[in-house]
DNA sequence: CTCATTTCCTACACCTGTGTAGGTTCGGAA
DNA sequence: TTCCGAACCTACACAGGTGTAGGAAATGAG
């Protein structure tokens, strides 16, 4: 005989394991099959519960992602130490680029959804990725700015700033999908190399 | 009065009106919105005409990746002559993305998709887009792996590859997305200052 | 003009998810 | 033990998508 009432929970504990099922769904099935139904049904409850837990959907995803932010996203910040940009912002980024892969290393689960590795996801966790990422880039572009005043060369800071943030991604999801063949230190070295030797009419030849 | 049958069409010619139909509507909605529904609605039909015409909603948008494969990525590698690679890889990758850049400009409904802006791609979509990737990230690494054997430098090519695709991805989609803060030559401006010159003024200013 | 064929349509039965109204059960306090 | 409110449930009406059966309309050949 099966329970016909799941087990009562003060409003607080309902919530942390709506969201636990609600992440165990995003992480088994995929953003597509998320639905209140679905959180439901993995958090072995009816409907209406959900719906006194959450006004729906999207106010449940967002919760889990202030959840998830706070695990994630603070401390990557701090690996761009902003007052630490020397006369030269190549040496500054290859440093954190470094670091931002060892952190992606040691915790995949909650940096892959931020790469984009989980697919479908809607519109509310989008946006939000996307939102803090466009804070980062600004942080970043500032950063290049000042670095580029120092060593007296003229580009487009905010442009560098794209480049680095989609190379960084990329070097991530590289690391994330195939550690093996990818190893950060390939990746570091062959920008190491780009950067302080650009090609081009070598003067060296 | 609204005329209550669309105009009659030869199989083949509404083959190709649905794929335009599926591809608007991904275009505008994103592929979480397209559905057999929502395609024969934009194509001004019934849903048994599209059940007609393909199999289902995956056989359709395999359809619509073989026509789009063909106008889109057979004339990407071509912007890539392989036999054209210089002495130095940097002037020739410079100038294969502006042409590309170029070419997403004029068809942005083609490119949209495969840049991986119109989100919640399903399965067989991603499958295929990433397979394409591939194959030129190869075309791609082949060719630079040549040119630095011409100029004695000794850099990774699968990841410099890498680092060629991403970018001129991120750049197709900054042009998609805001073509007025991001013309293809700021972009490419950029780019060829970062390659070119080594750290220090301009020789050209 | 007639008619057959092709092309398209309406209508149906079914599925899955949404949000809510109203009834049921549990469990602690009196 | 009784009782009452919090926590849970069932059941409904609705919305949108699927796939198919069967009928209506356009169009070209005779």
């Amino acid at each position: 005989m099966k329970r016909r009432y799941a087990p009562r929970l003060p409003l607080e504990e309902r919530r942390e394991r709506l969201l636990d099922a609600a992440l165990h769904v995003i992480a088994r099935d995929g953003y597509g099959k998320v639905s209140i139904e679905a959180i439901a049904r993995e958090a072995g409850v009816s409907r209406p519960v959900v719906y006194s837990a959450y006004a729906g959907l999207d106010a449940l995803l967002d919760a889990l992602l202030d959840r998830t932010q706070q695990r994630a996203l603070g401390s990557a910040l701090d690996l761009f130490p902003r007052d630490e940009v020397g006369a030269d912002v190549a040496p500054w980024i290859l440093a954190a680029m470094t670091g931002l892969l060892e952190v992606v290393q040691r915790e995949p689960d909650v940096w892959r959804p931020v790469l984009g590795l989980t697919r479908d996801a809607p519109a509310v966790v989008r946006e939000r990725i996307e939102s803090t990422r466009m804070l980062i880039r600004a942080y970043l572009a500032d950063a290049i700015q000042s670095g580029l005043e120092h060593t007296g060369r003229d580009l487009d800071a905010e442009i560098l700033a794209h480049l680095v943030m989609t190379t960084t991604e990329e070097f991530a999801r590289l690391v994330l999908d195939d550690p093996v063949t990818y190893p950060p230190q390939r990746l570091v070295t062959t920008l190491e190399g780009l950067l302080g030797a650009p090609p081009g009419p070598s003067p060296t030849d």
